[in-house]
RNA sequence: GGUCCCGUAGCCAAGUGGUAAGGCAGAGGUCUGCAAAACCUCCAUUCCCCGGUUCAAAUCCGGGCGGGACCUCCA
């Protein structure tokens, strides 16, 4: 196992990875609260710490992820009000779109899913807990976390309780020792979903349940916590006051991940700018395994541009959405799957050539895959190695002259074997390739609005001309494919045609 | 106002002290009846600007300029 170096934004630094117990690591990311369908930006956060997940595991790792669901929440209960649906049917409904939209992407289930629903009982028991450690105090039927009893507040993000408490915009609540204090429990208000507690009925604050949570299913020190950058304050650094508040210094998350943004053409994502996309629009218009590429082409702390435009008719109506930066992703998509397809063509046909070695180029993957993904995830690089390995399966494939037939064959089952183990550290070429190509070129047909039909009397057409030498004629029904947006490519096995699909901005 | 992050070729994107990965686009070539695909070659004396530290800086420090995030629900 190679030594794995990670950034942890609690020390802001590139630090060596000592899970708790070697070989073995306890995992929690913060998952959605589910109010409502979720959107490419909550793709983009649950891809980034899937690919962390499936990296650890690569490289040898147990790894045990637990990812919540926040099914008690304010927005929960007001878009419940304002439905008239009861809330944890809500929040219910929404928790199954949104592990059915992540299954698009490759994100692969957790391994606990818990929600604060399920977990009442360790969250008062964990503010019973602070309150009798003077952390917590009880104003009226809430309790508040006393973050003036707790020094370090802050130091995740960089800032100080004096600071917090100066710059706090909140209305100053006279139930609040400080304005920075923060409610672990809230009273229940009409028309709320409450439960009984010491304190009278009501619900847990929104970040005390991500530290009941890793207790219960972690224990009170584990391995590595992420989430969005956006939840490093308050949300992390009250998660951080509320455990080593409750259980002393030195536990909680020995190492904090946070993914960076998704920005798009430099604008953050909002309801009003209209560049809020579900997941069903993506994977309609490119495919999810797009996104997932697109992702992985990227570190996942940095921020992201993402270029996407509405197409509009003359009355200024929209009629589509181009998302770019994905279909970059898809066509690189492609030759990833064509060679893929090439290798199992070859395979299939001849045979994996048995045990034995294997051209010392292909024993490259693998090593410099590990070596990438060990320091700090680095997967465009490991996308890198992978174009390197997928460039001499091609080459393998066209020619045959000059290595042994049982060698070549050998390297090439090797190829495709570790190609498809480095892709599924990513997350991606999971499909059957011959099944991708075809549903990307029917994705194409229908986007660039392609007549496959009329191709295929063109293919025959042409395949007649060349039959009887009509160049010309085979020449010209070419052409005329090319001016309808469609490619030839002619193969020992036959024409096969594909949909031209190039940047046409 | 406070905290923090970013600025690498036409575009996308790695690289946190040792002399600029990779992809797209572009140019030339091999292959092909012609093509496409695939493959080969070329494509940043230089990393926003100005100073400084160092034998050595895209990488560290200081100051500008530009962009972004958080401090309020937000992936």
């Amino acid at each position: 196992m190679p030594e794995l170096r990670l950034y942890d934004s609690f020390q802001r630094q590139k630090v060596p990875f000592e899970p708790l117990e070697p070989g073995k690591v306890g995992m929690y990311v913060c998952g959605p609260t589910t109010y409502a369908t979720a959107h490419i930006g909550h793709a983009y956060s649950a891809i980034a710490f899937d690919t962390i997940r499936r990296s650890l595991r690569f490289l040898g790792y147990q790894v045990k992820l637990v990812r919540n669901i926040t099914d008690v929440d304010d927005k929960i209960i007001k878009r419940a009000n304002e439905a008239g649906e009861d809330p944890m049917r809500l929040a219910a409904r929404f928790a199954e779109d949104y592990n059915r939209d992540m299954a698009r992407f490759g994100v692969l289930p957790p391994d606990v899913e818990p929600r604060v629903s399920t977990h009442i009982g360790e969250i008062i028991a964990l503010i019973d807990r602070l309150i009798a450690g003077g952390k917590a105090y009880v104003a009226g039927g809430d309790v508040n976390f006393a973050v003036e009893s707790f020094p370090p507040y802050g130091k995740l993000s960089g800032q100080t309780i004096d600071e917090l408490r100066a710059g706090a915009r909140v209305e100053v609540d006279d139930r609040k020792r400080s304005a920075a204090d923060f409610a672990l429990w809230k009273a229940a208000k009409p028309g709320e979903p409450s439960w009984d507690s010491p304190w009278g009925k009501g619900r847990p604050g929104w970040h005390i349940e991500c530290s009941a949570m890793t207790t219960a299913h972690l224990g009170v020190t584990f391995d590595l916590h992420g989430g969005g950058k956006d939840l490093i304050f308050p949300h992390h650094e009250n998660e951080i006051a509320q455990s080593q508040g409750a259980y002393g210094e030195g536990t909680f998350s020995r190492y904090w991940l946070h993914n960076g943004f998704l920005n798009f053409a430099g604008e953050k994502m909002s309801k009003s700018l209209g560049n809020v996309f579900d997941c069903e629009q993506i994977a309609r218009a490119v495919g999810g395994e797009a996104l997932r590429f697109f992702c992985v082409s990227h570190h996942y702390r940095s921020p992201v541009d993402f270029e996407v435009e509405s197409m509009r008719d003359a009355a200024g109506a929209v009629t589509g959405i181009r998302f770019y930066s994905l279909e970059a992703a898809d066509r690189r998509l492609d030759y990833f799957y064509s060679v893929l397809a090439r290798l199992d063509a070859f395979l299939s046909a001849g045979g994996d050539g048995g045990e034995g070695p294997v051209l010392r180029d292909a024993e490259h993957l693998l090593p410099a895959v590990r070596d990438a993904l060990s320091d700090d995830f680095n997967t465009p690089v490991a996308l890198a190695v992978m174009g390197d390995a997928a460039k001499l399966a091609n080459k393998l494939l066209d020619e045959a002259k000059g290595v042994d037939k049982q060698i070549r064959r050998r390297t090439l089952a090797h190829l495709a074997r570790d190609l498809r183990q480095v892709g599924g550290a990513l997350g991606i070429l999971g499909c059957v390739p011959a099944e991708f190509l075809h549903e990307r070129r029917a994705r194409l047909v229908q986007r660039k609005g392609v007549d496959a039909a009329a191709v295929q009397r063109y293919i025959e057409d042409r395949a007649a001309a060349r039959a009887s030498k009509d160049f010309a004629r085979a020449d010209e029904l070419r052409r005329q494919l090319t001016e309808l947006g469609v490619e030839l490519l002619d193969t020992p096995a036959g024409t096969d045609w594909r949909v031209r699909d190039d940047d046409d901005r």
